[in-house]
Parts: C-alpha cells; structure tokens; sequence
DNA sequence: CATGAATGAGTTTTCATTCAT
DNA sequence: AATGAATGAAAACTCATTCAT
C-alpha cells in the first residue's frame, strides 16, 4: 500500500530506545516533577547516556510531552473500552471510574505526572487548548456522550451531561490520589462503589431534582 | 494590662513588609510554580530587593510555607464561620462549595498554590503528614462532622461521613479549577448549584443505603 | 600646653566606643578570620548596632587594622618592658620569649590574628611595607639591636643579628602555637625554656662556628 | 595481570584535567587564599568552564583540600629521600632545612597555600586532627626520628626529639617566608647555613642537657 | 548511532555598606 | 549619636544542551 513498508531495523531499535526512555522519563518525572527531574536521571532510567536523549527527544519539554501523551492515549484507549462493554448508563459509569482507577493504580508514576500536568495546566501561564487538554477533553467528551444518551433515553433525569461527566471525573481523580498515597490498606473496590453509588443515586430519575432555591439564604456565602 | 503592648514603628513596618512579600509570593508561586519562581520576581512584586526578603524569611520555601499557610488559614476562617451559619446539613454543603469557590475565586493565584501543594503532595517522596495535610484535613474534618450529624439525625442516608466529605471536596475543587480555567463566561453559581444538588441527592435518605467505607485519616487531601 | 585639653564627654564616649568595638572585633577575627568574620558579630560582641560600627570605623577592613595594629602596640610596649629589665644578652632572649609567650598565651584571640595577618603578608598580592610588617620589623629590631650588642661585647660568637633576631622570632611563635592549640596540658616553661636553652647554646661563645661546608656535599638537596 | 589496564583515553583527559584544575587552584589559592579565591579564578587558570570544575571535584573545599594534599604529599616525598640520602644527625638536619626550603621555592604558590593552612589550623573553630596535621606530623615525625637516633647513638646531647624537630620546622618555615616575601635579593644557602649551624651548635654533645619536655603529637603544627 | 565531557546561563543566599528615622 | 532596615553585588553550585570522538 501506499507509505507503508517492512520496519528497518534502526526502526526497531529506535523504537525501542524511545520506549525506554519514556518509561524511564515516566518513571523519574513521576517521582520528581517536571523541574527536579534531571536529563542524567531520565538517561539512566532508560539505560542509555545523556547525550543519547537528544537524538529521540529535541528537549526536556519534548521528552516529557512524549511521555505525557502516551500514557493519556493508554488510558484513554482504556476508557474507550471499558465504555465499550457497558450496556446501560449505570454500568457506563461504574466503568469508568473502575477503568481509570485501575489504569492509574497500575501505572502510579504516570498518575503522579497527571495530577501535575493538571496543576501546571491551572497555573500555566502559557496558552490554554494545549495537546493535553484535548485529550483529557476526549476523555470527558466519551463519558458526556454516555450521560447524554442517558438522558435522552430516560434512564436519568434531566442534567448537563458535561458538569455530569466533569464531576465523575474529578471524584475518580480524588479517589485515586487518595489511594495512591494511602500508606497502609486502602479499600479501592469499595471506593470505587461509594463513587458510583452516590453519582447514581444523585442523577436517578425518580428523585426529585431539588431546586437549590430551596437552600435558604442565608446558608449560601 | 499582661504582655500587651502598643505597637512600635517597626512592628508595623515588619507587618506591612510581611504582608507585601506573601502577597507577592503567592502571586509569584500561583503563576509559576515553585521551582520556577525566582526570589528576583518575589521580591520585585512586593516591591523590595531581592536581600530584603531574607529580613523576613529565611529561604524560598519558608516563604513558600508561609504564603501557603496563611491562604490556608483565611480559607479555613471563611469555610468554619459558612459552615457555622448553616441550620441544617443542606444548608451546610451548599455553604461548604459555595464558600470555598468564592474565596477561590477571589484569591486565584492562592487556588494555584493550593493545587500544585495537592499535587506535590502525591508527587513528593518526602515523607507524608506534612502542615499542609492537616490543615487539609482540618477543613475536611469539619464537613465531615457536619455530615456525621446529619446521618444521626436521620437526615441522609447512612454513609461513611469521611467519604461523603472528600467526595465534595472533590468536586468542589474540580469546579473552581475550570472557573479559573475559563476563558470565556462561566456560571459559578450554576455549578454550585449542580454539585450541590449532585451531592444532596446522592446522599438523600430513602435511597437504599451502602455500605460504608473506613477511609483513614492520613489518606486525604 | 599647647593642644593639650580636657577630653569633652563626648570624646570619652568616643574611646570607649573605640575599645569596645576593637575588643570585640579581636575576639571575632581571631576566632573565624577575616573573611568569615561579620559586621553583624562583631558589633554584637561590642554590644551595638551594626551601623553603629561606621560611626567609629570606615570599614571592616580599617577596623581591622586598627585591632591588629592596637595588639601589636600592645605586643611591642609588653616586649619592650622585658628586654629593658634584662641585664646581659641571656637574659634578654629568655625575657623575649617568655614575655611574648606570656601576652600571646594572655590574648590568644589576637595570636590568631597575628598569625592570620602573617600568612596575609605572604599570601597577599598588595604591596608589601604595610604598617604590620613595619610593627613586626620594629619588634624584631628591639631583640636585634641587643644581640648586637651582645657580638660586640663578646657576649657570643659573631653571628648576623638580624638573622639570629628572626630565629627567635620564629621559634617562638611556634612555641605559642603548638601552646594554643594544645588541648590538653602543655608546659610552656619548659618550651620557653627549651627554646632559650637552644638558642643561647647555639649563640654561645666557645663552641667553634662549625662551617656548614663540614657537611657532606651528598647530604645537601 | 591482575586488575592492571591500559589506561583509556578518558583515563588520560581525566588525569590531565584533575592536575591542570589542582595547579590552577593551587596558583589561585595562594595568591587569595581560600575564602577570597573563586571558582571562576580557578577555573580559568585551569582553562576550563566554570562547571567543568565540578566535574572533577565536588565543591571548592574539595579541591582545596585535593591541593593541599597533593603538594604535601610531593614535600613528603622530597623531604624523605633527601633524609634517606644523609649518613649522620649533621647531615640529617642539614639536608631536611634545604629539601624544604628548595622545595617551597620552587612551589612558592604552594607554600603560600602551606603557611595559610596552618595560619587556619590555629584560627579554626572546628576539630583539630584533619588530615592536613596528619601529614605535617608525619613529617616532623621523620626528623624527629632521626634526632631520636642522634640522641642514642650519641651524636648530641641528650634532647627532647620531638620539640627539637618542631623548632627545625618553625626555623625552616620562617627562612622560607622570608625569602619569599624578600623583594631583592635574598641569599637563601647563606640563611639555610645559618639555621643549620645555629641548631647544630645548639645541639651538640658537651654542652649540658636540658631536661625535655613532652610535647604531645596533637599539639604540634 | 552512542557517548559523556564541556559549557555557561541562571538561581539561591550572604553580607558590607548606606541612610532615613 | 545610634539604630537596624534596605540594598545589591558577588559567589557557589546545578543542569539542559551541545559536540568532538
């Protein structure tokens, strides 16, 4: 076919080195922050020398970008699938916070540069509509159209899909960081059910949708 | 009267130059980052030189504390007196979001601060329980005896009180995140409003109750 | 007299001022050097402001000066009294060793700085012919002078006063180092008298000047 | 042969980088002493980039410290063979005041380095015992061997070795100065003669002994 | 391709000196 | 006269990036 042809093998071989050195680079930027991390660090990590990082990645910023992007196009290929098997809104939703959780506890040093890529992504003085936002966007996005469909299908009462989707997302977020750091025994399986069974709950249809006017004034500041 | 004593000249001036350099930090840090952050640019936003701050803090990360201290401090005065004013545990969690949203809203570069602190926390590989955890847990623990009340009270459904409480801090700082984020229009209160009729809802006595689970103290953030 | 007056208040002010600040910046010179040594210390070990010391000295290097300078005078009036009570040419060395022991052993903050100053006059790359090296010269030209004396009295065998001056010197200064830094006992008698005892044997009339050219050529290098 | 190897060329650019980077220090050291000498200076008298110096030593202590010792070292060694090359006690002294004289001549930087260190050893606040009096002791150590064996085969009379050796080491340090700092013309053989012949007549048999004294190892400079 | 030595810009921190009160 | 807050120059050290081998 047209542009396609049999891997050479420098193919191979760099496609093996920037494996390494993204898992190497994932491995130390998760621990480290983007600052603290060094390029000697990431090198090591990778088992090649310092000067060899150039060769696969322009920059510091460009290696960490790489690193950033492959474990959100991982994750997202996760959630994607997981959204897949479910056959109603409810197990959409319990779906996704599993699928995530998972993913992240299985890959905490990728969670670690997520949870800062966010951070850095508020703080940031840099123009927003950067590559992560898209893909965290996409993310959101896949989740919003189950909600959406959800609505409309009358399996919940009437919401915004979008604040819906964007809320799951920041419990599974919390819950995960709050898993991650836990020193001794951390109950995720039941987490991961408290999340879900509150969001349902919260969006079932049945249940009034209670105007916050009803919250009294003066309880409001 | 005892150990109180008028004021002196210097006193004022050391509150004043206090005052101008965590402001000028926190304005600093929300923008760039910790590690970023030049002592050069703290210093030039309170309007001194760069000696005059080691006057009144001993090293970047003292001013860095201090700065994170105090905004922490303001923000658990303006949660504790909304919560205070609050007459029944709807009241209480539209209070708890609404108070913390303002108060974020209005000291932006400290919402910066606050998140990268939350994200160095998990980041960090020095040792956990850090001042900043407790004052996070502080906060956390008084929605969290609100909600307890509210269960003895019968006025949700039975859940873990710890759990219910993170889960709204979640989502309570999923929120502001994008408010701040937010290029254009962005209706705070009707994001408010949609959290706290997520939450309410949720927790809502007459759904099916489930089962509690024991999240430790030391876990959250 | 003429120029003669009643010192004012002020002035009496003035000299203490003047003595407690060289008492002062002697004991924090000769503990940590010159170039360790603060301004902030040293006015605090003369119990003022740190500006305060601008009022009396130009600089930290004048006020310097002025504290070796006053040691030295000190060192000179000291060595001057002893070689005066001093009735033959032994005598005259035993008084010079032992009175400069005695004051160095009795200031030992300013022995520091003495042999600091010392190893300065080497190292430094200013023009030599300081003021130090002029108060150094002038004490070794008092010990000088009397050994001369002693060759032509016939008190000893005709050696280069000078150079025999400067041995003593040496050795004596050595003496109150090792004195200085001994930790434990160190009987200093008996060094001083060990370095007499060398010294005036050594000078001493009666034994033949062996001609160095006694030495083996292959004992040289 | 057994852990022998050619040494690679990266061996060789080390080597070469380590001594140019000491001579360097050694240079800058002396002239400005450890507290007023840069890393830029030193740098640049070994011709490199300022980093690069941390390549090859960690911190300017420890590139202070790698001079001293090598300079201290190549002294040991000059002043043992040319003890080892003396047949008698006469000879002995004779031979150690010229190794040393000749060899600070010729390493006038070092001395000055040399005199400094010692200057600091009195001055320093901290633990005595460095390495540096390891090795100043060890070489009076040698001479004071040799006397020991002067006194009981006889050659002199019956001194303390080890303050005799310490007064050689005081005289010949003096001289040394002394002709360093000598503007014109300076006849250093005459001087070493002088000193020589001074501690020579000092000690010699037939004049009567002085009881000796103990002057601990720790004591001595 | 791979290496790692070399570079130098950039950062924190200290402290002599000044000057308004 | 005395104070001590303010200043900013200077110095050690780090590390992303380059490039000769």
């Amino acid at each position: 076919m047209h542009g396609h042809r049999k891997p050479t093998r420098a193919d191979v071989i760099t496609g093996y080195r920037r494996d390494a050195l993204l898992q190497g680079a994932t491995r130390v930027f998760g621990k480290y922050g983007f600052d603290c991390a060094t390029m000697e660090q990431i090198a090591s990590a990778a088992d090649v020398a310092k000067g060899t990082t150039y060769l696969y990645y322009r920059s510091k910023q460009s290696i960490y970008d790489a690193a950033l992007s492959r474990g959100l196009a991982e994750l997202d290929d996760w959630t994607r699938e997981a959204l897949g098997r479910a056959s109603n809104l409810q197990g959409a939703i319990a779906a996704f916070v599993t699928a995530r959780a998972e993913y992240f506890l299985e890959h905490r040093d990728f969670f670690r540069m997520y949870v800062a890529a966010i951070s850095r992504q508020i703080t940031s003085v840099k123009p927003r509509a950067s590559e992560f936002q898209a893909m965290v966007d996409r993310q959101t996005g896949r989740l919003e159209e189950a909600i959406a469909r959800g609505v409309s299908r009358g399996e919940i009462r009437h919401v915004d899909p979008a604040a819906a989707a964007l809320a799951i997302f920041d419990l599974t977020r919390g819950l995960v960081a709050r898993a991650i750091m836990a020193t001794g025994a951390f109950d995720v399986a039941s987490e991961v059910e408290f999340v879900t069974s509150l969001v349902w709950t919260g969006l079932e249809k049945g249940t009034r949708p209670r105007a916050p006017s009803a919250v009294k004034k003066a309880d409001r500041t």
